[in-house]
RNA sequence: GCCUCCUUAGUUAAAUGGAUAUAAUAAACCCCUCCUAAGGGUUAGUUGUGGGUUCGAUUCCCGCAGGGGGUGCCA
């Protein structure tokens, strides 16, 4: 399943590589060049509809000022069986290219044709792609980090599924560990201090109000009859009791947001099953590690690591990154997923090479994981920084957000920005209903087409089967502006799958907008030519369609009016 | 110290090594007898710094300055 764009660049590519070897025949050119060159889309359409770089790049090959060899080009080129028309050398030796009307046809027909399916790609059919993303310890809330990261790994997840792979969601249960002990130590302190008094909650403990809820709940149940047990018993049924409360407040509240994973991987099972253990042992016996202080070293610096790093503590506990290596081993080895994407906050990024070497270290190609960091979200209300302490329990979290912002604003406004970048998300915006506010931009170009239809329908005008026979009248630059970019929406979602960056999406999105708010001004679709109004319609309803896809691959809605 | 991310218009952000560095927003002005003005148009304004690679660098490499994050037998 090819795409017409991409076979517009394979014709481009073509017709000069067949023009430089006619040429080399003539002996106007020295020999056929070999040096690679670029089929680009012009960051202005005046340079064409699509451009070669092939006569610079020669240049010193051919010996030859790029202008000439240009020149040489257009006269040897050949356009009679493609989508171009013709073909101009400009600036410093460009070879532009522009399409004839025959092309914005094929592309209209093309997503009318495809319907839903516009815009999908057999980029990574045949291979399965895991997405992993949020992961929030169960032991608390999720905060607006979290909302971040579920909003970028479901719609990067659905990028990669449009891409062509076959895509799961997975959310990786921190149920063991010593988060866990930490949970139990918080419940526990909270749940005694209902009964005596003079207890106090450590400084490294979970100071939140969740804590205490439960563990009044709990008392609720129980009454004090586990005040008289044994602490480590005490501690058990307390966490037995809230984190199975917590998992399915998680998943409950990741719904809310659009999120419905495929798979919930519990830690606890890499530690019931032996994984975690077997990690250390595999690289024992391939002589990856050794002990020092009565602890177990992984010989990190032989992988590429700077330092060294701990497996097993000399309290025989693993640590953290074990059953971490046991759980990507899983993936890739026994799931045998392709592809594994890891959303992590950027506080983790001295961790990956770590993990990697040791993956690489048992053998399992360390490429096939890969890792997206997202850097820290700040949110900022009235024109300043909303300060986030996790510790004091007063951290923003996931709920809170979406109480105050509406679901489509919170996943677009995540997925405006690349994962690398900061992300300063703006509580007034994201709830202002204006044309500042991106989301009701995008929303409101599909409402308006919507309204056109209806109010045509109103006065008898109503799109007819044969209107595609009159596409070749929209020749009005913003038109073709439209019927390029509408052409693009495949290569974007490879891309976007490519680089692991779904908030290409959203930029497209918000570009598809405005191209269609600008047509809407220059261009009137109930205009005194029939036929016209046709193609024009037509021409709406494949940007109605395209919204509506791209919408609904970032879950956000596409109302019919606002 | 070491690792890493960032630095572009007053502000927030774009730009697979390409053409006159793009948008939004804030400012000023203009456009509804006509499909929702939740829209469009016009004007003005930007690559932190010093080198290198290249026909060409915002982009790649090295140094410097400034900011975020990491650097535990925590996760």
């Amino acid at each position: 399943m090819s795409y017409i764009v991409k076979e517009v660049q394979a014709q481009l590519r073509n017709a000069v590589l067949a023009a430089v070897k006619k040429a080399a025949e003539n002996g106007e050119i020295q020999t056929v060049p070999e040096k690679d060159f670029i089929v680009e889309k012009p960051a202005d359409s005046a340079n064409g509809d699509f451009s070669t770089n092939a006569a610079m790049a020669w240049a010193r090959e051919l010996r030859m000022a790029p202008v000439k060899i240009a020149d040489v080009i257009i006269k040897n080129i050949d356009l009679g069986s493609t989508y171009f028309e013709k073909c101009e050398c400009a600036g410093p030796g460009f070879l532009n290219f522009y399409l004839s009307a025959g092309y914005y046809a094929a592309i209209l027909k093309d997503v009318k044709s495809k319907g839903e399916k516009y815009g999908h790609s057999d980029y990574g059919t045949g291979k399965k792609a895991l997405v992993e993303f949020v992961s929030a310890n169960p032991t608390g809330p999720m905060h607006v980090g979290n909302a971040r990261g579920g909003a970028m790994g479901d719609c990067l997840a659905e990028v990669l599924s449009w891409a062509g792979y076959e895509t799961e969601r997975e959310f990786y249960i921190n149920d063991g560990g010593n988060q866990i002990e930490k949970f139990g130590l918080s419940l526990d302190i909270r749940y005694r201090q209902l009964y005596e008094d003079g207890i106090e909650m450590p400084e490294d403990s979970y100071h939140g109000q969740d804590i205490i809820d439960h563990a009044k709940a709990f008392a609720q149940i129980h009454g004090d009859k586990y005040i008289s047990l044994s602490e480590q018993e005490r501690r058990k049924a307390l966490v037995d009791y809230a984190l199975p409360l917590n998992i399915a407040g998680l998943e409950r509240d990741l719904l809310k947001y659009k999120i419905k994973y495929d798979t919930w991987f519990k830690e606890s099972t890499l530690h019931s099953s032996g994984a975690a253990r077997q990690v250390v042992a595999d690289l024992t016996e391939k002589g990856f590690t050794y002990e020092q202080d009565g602890a177990v070293w992984f010989k990190a610096e032989q992988f590429g690591c700077d330092k060294d790093f701990v497996l097993v503590r000399s309290n025989g506990l693993l640590t953290y990154i074990v059953p971490d290596i046991a759980y990507h081993y899983n993936k890739l080895c026994i799931r045998k997923f392709d592809l594994a994407v890891d959303i992590l906050g950027a506080d983790h990024h001295g961790y990956v090479p770590r993990l990697k070497a040791a993956l690489q270290a048992l053998g399992v190609d360390p490429d096939k994981l890969k890792v997206v960091l997202m850097q820290m979200v700040r949110l900022v209300k009235d024109g300043e920084v909303i300060k986030a302490s996790k510790r004091s329990g007063k951290a923003i979290t996931l709920v809170t957000l979406l109480e105050e912002v509406p679901i489509d604003a919170a996943r677009f406004f995540f997925n405006m920005r690349e994962a690398n970048s900061h992300c300063d998300f703006d509580l007034d915006l994201a709830v202002e209903q204006s044309s500042k506010n991106p989301v009701y931009y995008c929303q409101y170009a599909h409402a308006r087409i919507c309204s056109i239809f209806k109010k045509l329908s109103s006065e008898g005008i109503e799109l007819k089967a044969d209107a595609d026979k009159h596409l070749e009248m929209l020749t009005e630059e913003p038109e073709k502006d439209i019927i390029r970019h509408i052409a693009s929406l495949t290569g974007e979602i490879e891309t976007a799958a490519a680089q692991l960056d779904p908030s290409r999406l959203t930029k497209y999105t918000v570009e598809l907008a405005t191209l269609f708010h600008k047509f809407y001004n220059a261009c009137r679709v109930n205009c005194d030519d029939e036929n016209l109004t046709q193609a024009r319609l037509y021409l709406c309803s494949c940007v109605r369609d395209v919204l509506k896809n791209v919408l609904a691959l970032l879950k956000i809605s596409a109302p019919e009016s606002m």
